[in-house]
DNA sequence: TCCAAATACTTTGACGTCCAAGTATTTGTT
DNA sequence: AACAAATACTTGGACGTCAAAGTATTTGGA
């Protein structure tokens, strides 16, 4: 099923026709759901053998550059901007497979600690190998588009108040 | 919680200390992952008081683009690359909240057509306004970010095979 | 000291997505 | 004409996400 028209052309020129607002706007988020939807069922489809996802797979990946291979859970969330019960359920299943532990809080007992086994440092390295090998699904995007959609994204997520930047740092 | 560093840059950092390759692909499939958790989840709230998602909307947006206002969900997956079990999930919703109906196909008896109702074509005419106002989440991009996300990831749907450019329009 | 409020996590439930399998119908070949 | 293969949709199951409510623990006043 190969379309021989962009349909994300075609939806602009039909919202125009509806005499419909924000059209620019519209194409922009469309694109951006659009390439979403690619990146991700070519990465999920690189880790399948692996035995991760995307999910999991961003759970190891950030452990594993912690000093000590662990980390609380609502850290984990607030790094990966997921809600809490995301969190539980991925460690849920990271633990299942033997990839992470639980591990009480020295201090304070509401908190809970994942922390990385031997098999998750193990397999977190396989998935990386396994994505760089994919090129991150971004394949089809030259070096320009990159550094082009990071930055326009750059904006948009400073915007969103994803992160502050300090004053020294503005660029 | 607002970071004061920019998540993706940190990550990235530590992708190269941990020796990983492909750094570069890595940031531009997160950048476009979170921005698309972005947008998504602006999209959905301003659909929510319209008594609306994204997926119900494209629907109803595409069945009204066309002439009689009607489609075989066949053709609504293709356009909207979803999933027929999707399509079937979404309009069986819209169903019951009367927005489309579902119609045999006069001639193939395997084909099921949506047909819009005319509250679904009242529904999804506030929707467009809904989604007009909030600047279809891309409030933070500016008209330059905008063209060059269009330009980048139309790169990335070309190359996935989303469509085929026919000869004669090569840009 | 005491207790309301905040914090940390889990549980449950509503939805959304996909895959795989099942049913019905049409097409294309022999 | 007969039938295997393709097409169209639905169903059921696995998983992912979030919101809201519940439990346990810690904090920050009064």
């Amino acid at each position: 099923m190969t379309l021989d028209f962009d349909p994300i052309d075609e939806a602009a020129a039909n919202w125009r026709g509806a005499g419909w607002a924000a059209v620019d706007a519209m194409t922009a988020a469309t694109s951006i759901t659009r390439a979403h939807q690619i990146l991700s069922g070519r990465i999920d489809a690189a880790l399948a053998p692996v035995g991760l996802n995307f999910s999991r797979f961003e759970v190891l990946a950030l452990l594993s550059f912690t000093k000590e291979g662990e980390l609380p859970l609502g850290k984990v969330g607030d790094r990966l901007q997921v809600h809490p019960a995301s969190v539980t359920n991925t460690v849920n299943r990271l633990e299942a497979d033997g990839l992470v532990a639980r591990k009480p809080h020295p201090s304070d007992r509401r908190t809970t600690l994942a922390v990385l086994t031997r098999a998750g440092r193990r397999r977190v390295e396989q998935a990386a190998v396994a994505l760089a090998e994919i090129g991150f699904g971004v394949a089809g995007l030259t070096g320009d588009g990159r550094r082009s959609v990071d930055a326009a994204i750059l904006e948009l997520r400073v915007a969103a108040g994803d992160f502050v930047v300090p004053p020294s740092q503005r660029r």
